[in-house]
DNA sequence: TCAATTCCAACGACTTTACTCGGAATTGAT
DNA sequence: ATCAATTCCGAGTAAAGTCGTTGGAATTGA
């Protein structure tokens, strides 16, 4: 029941742009010294979230990756399912693979209920929560912590 | 974000197990052979769940397993969490194993709040199901079926 | 021109997953 | 007493996934 690194960093990547919106690109050193993960790894996350159209890059000196849209229009779900894979706790419950909705025995529909609750809320955490909200969060707490 | 067969046989298993509640014990290949399981892997995961004592076993012939406790008494946390170990997205949240409240930097504890919200809402559906309300589900869907 | 940077493809060590295999110990039925 | 059914136990194993590293080509602003 855990995501890997892959989403974790991921986000943790997301969150910091989020926090640098509108300030032009950042460099890919610079989070990953911020966010104290190995640039290289890293750099293949990116590359996974602007193939999805999360992120766009620039290239060369003064370039970087920038957030697609405003922190606002993106869902925590959005960036874990690139990076890894549909947000479900089984994959027969996944549409695009499943084989069909019994897979394969009655019985196991009584625990596919379980299982879609399950997915369900998941989803509901990840999709409600949207990199502005991560922004205003880290925003309060800073102010918290100056007082 | 996925559980592995483990969890998923297990809770097939026990789901089994209920369902025969009171029936005197019920061997792995009777289970192995309605769920569709290996018989041998099943028995790993039997073992574990034995050893946690949420069910007991009786050797030789007509021997088999049985739930230690009347479905209503077990939850699908309590599954889960010996077969995949303790229900958390990151390691950090886990208690057992956290290395301190901010996991070395506070801008993840920014982020901690979304992966506590994340854990608390799959703790809550695991948790609050019981086998009792699948034998139920099971039972409703028989019904249904013969209708 | 050059340093900074993204982009790309491959490799590798390690762990986990999902089993299989072989056999010892126990027990109810005959 | 024997035997078949069954749990119990420890080891092995092939494939996949995780978590990176390595090396270099292409692009771009100063």
């Amino acid at each position: 029941m855990r995501i890997s690194t892959r989403g974790e960093y991921g986000v943790r990547a997301m969150f910091d742009l989020a926090i640098h919106y509108g300030q032009g690109p950042i460099s890919l050193k610079t989070i990953a010294e911020r966010q104290l993960v190995s640039e290289h790894y890293l750099e293949q996350l990116m590359a996974a979230l602007r193939r999805a159209g999360l992120v766009t890059s620039k290239r060369g000196a003064q370039g970087g990756y920038e957030l697609a849209d405003s922190p606002e229009q993106i869902r925590i779900g959005d960036i874990i399912r690139v990076l890894e894979g549909p947000i479900t706790p089984l994959d027969c419950l996944d549409v695009s693979t499943k084989t069909g909705p019994y897979c394969g025995q009655p019985e196991q529909c009584v625990l596919r209920g379980l299982w879609k609750s399950l997915q369900d809320s998941m989803e509901q955490v990840l999709d409600n929560t949207t990199l502005e909200d991560l922004r205003q969060d880290a925003f309060r707490l800073k102010v918290a912590e100056n007082r």
